[in-house]
DNA sequence: CCAAAGATGTTTGTATGCAACCCCGTCGCT
DNA sequence: AGCGACGGGGTTGCATACAAACATCTTTGG
C-alpha cells in the first residue's frame, strides 16, 4: 500500500512522503506535536496539494494521527503496541503459511524459497558483516511467503502491519554492537524458514501456521533485548516514536 | 479506515467519497472502466480538489484501483478474493477472541456483549421482520469483539477488511425471500457467540480462537447460497462488482 | 473592572488556472 | 510506400488564490 512510490517517480507527493517519512523515523518532529501545513510546505518545498496527499498516505500507513481541529501529529507507539503489531504479523504470516499448504504450491516456487533460504544458511556461518544481506534476503523470503497464499488481501494487511516501524520481519535485528547475541538466534529463524517449507510441502497446515506464529515471536525476543539498551534503541530509524516504559519497575521484571 | 466521515461533515470530500460509493456499490461503473476526473466532478459536482481526496481514500479502501497511466477503475472481486477475504476475517476475530481470553475480559464488557446476544436470541425466536434490527446488533457484537483484544492494529485491520463489500460480519445475511434457509444458521452463528463468550470468560484462548474462525465460516456458506441465485445477487450493493465464475461448471459442484 | 463583541491572524477546505504528459492520428519527408 | 515527427485532444499533476472556520486578543460599553 502506498509503501513508496511506484516506478522512480519524480512526483511531489513521492517526494514529500519520502522525505516527510524519513524525517519523521528520524525523530524531527515532537511526538504530540502539531503539524501545519504551511511549516511543511516551505519545510519541504512542495505546495500544500500533493502534501495533503501526502499527509493522507501517511496517515493511512499509521505514522500520522489526523487531530480533531485539522492538522496532523506523528503517531506514538506504546511498547506494548509494538508487540501486538508483532503478534499480528505472526497471525498473518502463519495464516499465509496454511493457506499455501492447504491449497498447495508449485515445486518451482518453493524451491526458489528453499535456496532463499539456503542462502540465509551460507550467509550465517560466515563471519564478518552480513547483517545488510541478511535483511535482504529475509525480507525477500517474508515476502515470498505472504504472497504463497494467493490472496490479495492478506497481503494488503500484511504490508499494512510490515510497514509499521519495528513491525517488519526484519525490523528488529540487533545491529553491531551485540552481534554475539543475535548470531543463535538468527539460526533458530533459518531453522524455522525451513520447517514452514517443510510444513507447507506435506500440506501440514497446522504445522505451517504454528511454525509461522512462532518465528514472528523472534522479533518479541529481540524487542526485550533491545529495550535494555535505551540509547541504542532511541537511534534507531523510528525510535524516537516509541514511548518506551515510564521509569518505574519492568527493567527487572 | 476512513470509512464514512467523522461527524457530520458537510466537507465536500465526505460528500463525495459518501456519493461515490454508493454509486460504485450500485453498480453505476462498469467494472473496467477508466474513470477519469472531470466526468466526476460534475456527476458530483465537487471540483477536482476533494474529489482527489476521496478517490484515494476509496482506493485505499480497496474499492478502487489506480490504473497505471492515471485515473482509476472499479475494482472487481472474485468469488475466491471474496472468500479469501471472510477466512481472513476469521482469523481476525479468532485473535481477538484469543488475545481477549489471554489477556482476561473485564466483567462489565462481558456482561455487556452477553445481553447484545441475548437480544439476538430473542429476536431470532420472534417471528416478523428483524433483519434491521439483527444487523445492527450482530454488527454491534462483532465490532465490540474486536475491541476486546484491545489491539489498535487489530482493529485497523479488521476494520478494512470488514469495509470490504461482502467480507463484514452480515455483509451476506440472505434478504427476506430466503430467510426461511437463514433461520437455522442465525441459530447457530448466535450459538458461536456464546461460545466465544464462554471461552473468553474462561479464558480458553485456542477454544476462543477455533469457534472465532468457524463462527466467520458461516458467512461462506451464505455466500454459497447466494451464489445460487444471481439475479438476487447482482441486486446487492456491491453485486455487480462480483466477477462470478464464468458459465462453464461450479454450479454443481 | 468585567464582559461581550469585534477585529485580526492563523489554519484548513475548495476552486481554478496552468503546465507537463501521453496517446494517437495525420502529415510530411525520404 | 514507409517511417518519423509534429500537433491536437484529453488527462493528470501542481501551484496558488480565495473562502470559511476557528482562536485569540483587544477594545469598548455597561
Amino acid at each position: 500500500m502506498t509503501p513508496a512510490g511506484n516506478r522512480s517517480d519524480k512526483t511531489q507527493v513521492t517526494r514529500a512522503l519520502l522525505a516527510l517519512r524519513e524525517q519523521i523515523l528520524s525523530g524531527q518532529f515532537a511526538a504530540g506535536e502539531r503539524m501545519s501545513e504551511l511549516p511543511l510546505v516551505e519545510r519541504l518545498g512542495v505546495s500544500r496539494t500533493p502534501l495533503r496527499l501526502a499527509l493522507v498516505a501517511l496517515e493511512h500507513e499509521g505514522l500520522l494521527d489526523r487531530l480533531p481541529g485539522g492538522g496532523y501529529t506523528v503517531r506514538e507507539f506504546t511498547v506494548t503496541e509494538i508487540a501486538d503489531a508483532i503478534e499480528l504479523r505472526g497471525v498473518l504470516e502463519g495464516t499465509a503459511a496454511r493457506l499455501a499448504a492447504e491449497r498447495g504450491i508449485g515445486r518451482r516456487e518453493l524451491r526458489a524459497m528453499s535456496e532463499l533460504n539456503d542462502e540465509i544458511l551460507r550467509l550465517i556461518n560466515t563471519d564478518g558483516d552480513y547483517v545488510t544481506r541478511y535483511v535482504d534476503l529475509n525480507e525477500r523470503f517474508h515476502a515470498r511467503l505472504i504472497k504463497l497464499a494467493g490472496s490479495v488481501q492478506l497481503e494488503r494487511m500484511w504490508s499494512g502491519i510490515a510497514a509499521l516501524p519495528f513491525a517488519g520481519p526484519s525490523a528488529l535485528l540487533l545491529t553491531e554492537p551485540k552481534l554475539s547475541e543475535s548470531w543463535p538466534i538468527l539460526r533458530v529463524a533459518q531453522r524455522q524458514h525451513a520447517s514452514m517449507l517443510d510444513a507447507i510441502t506435506q500440506r501440514q497446515g497446522a504445522r505451517a501456521e504454528s511454525v509461522g506464529r512462532e518465528h514472528a515471536r523472534i522479533a518479541l525476543t529481540n524487542l526485550d533485548l533491545l529495550l535494555r539498551e535505551r540509547e541504542t534503541f532511541q537511534r534507531m530509524p523510528g525510535g524516537s516514536l516509541v514511548l518506551l516504559p515510564g521509569g518505574a519497575a519492568d527493567d527487572h521484571s
